[in-house]
DNA sequence: ATACCTGGTTACTAAAAGTAAACTGGTTGA
DNA sequence: TCAACCAGTTTACTTTTAGTAACCAGGTAT
């Protein structure tokens, strides 16, 4: 019976993952809230305020309608952002970031670094 | 013409972004290096030193060969991680963690915290 | 022989990402 | 009044990615 890095070695030759990431581990986790497509970019550009979502959708450009919809609705399931119906007729809505979407901003920060630094 | 949030509105109120991410921008770009799936988990787990090709699949539990091979194959060639033949027959391979790999621990630190301090 | 080990590949299905177009309803300008 | 835009979606559809399970070649241990 020997171990080494994780990994057990039986009596028979068997090895096994003493910690398996058998439900994903923090990093899995967070990247199936944060890592989805265009979900980082999205609470990049509401840092700064509440946005509309045509204005968000023409900023983001290379996203469809379709994809920031689905995005800012997984978004706010997650509680990171808020929708809010500013006015109706004419129908305007307003995303907006809340205290928890915006306590990713240092991760999203260090990952915006890190990308101008290496030239990604 | 007026402006308002990088949103620009001509005299004939057609607006525009200013400043669009028309190419993706950085965060965006991060993302697609590091942000599929087990991308940010294989380069965890080899934070700590070599490791061979089936303990990373024990170790991900949840992940398949395919997708292993999958991810460490695009990871390779981003330069993140390496691969290693450490002996044939018995056959034996190690990926590493390369030093620009090694760039990418703080951001995937940051992401572990804020995952742990979250409870996601 | 049998059953496991190694590091993959193959063939296939399910889920996610993507597009372009349509829709309801309102405003603007000629 | 009519066309041409605005708003914020939704629909129908295609492509890409993620995923599973089975298999393979070569080796070792019982």
């Amino acid at each position: 019976m020997s171990t080494f890095l994780g990994i057990t070695t039986d009596d028979q030759g068997r090895k096994h993952a003493m910690e398996p990431c058998l439900e994903p581990c923090p990093i899995e986790r967070g990247m199936r809230v944060l890592g989805g497509k265009w979900k980082g970019s999205i609470l990049w550009h509401l840092k700064d305020g509440p946005v509309r979502f045509n204005d968000l959708a023409r900023q983001l450009g290379g996203a469809s309608k379709k994809m920031v919809t689905q995005r800012l609705r997984e978004l706010e399931e997650a509680g990171l952002v808020t929708r809010e119906v500013v006015s109706d007729r004419p129908i305007a809505v307003v995303y907006k970031i809340t205290d928890f979407g915006k306590t990713t901003l240092d991760f999203l920060e260090t990952l915006k670094h890190w990308v101008e630094k290496h030239q990604i």
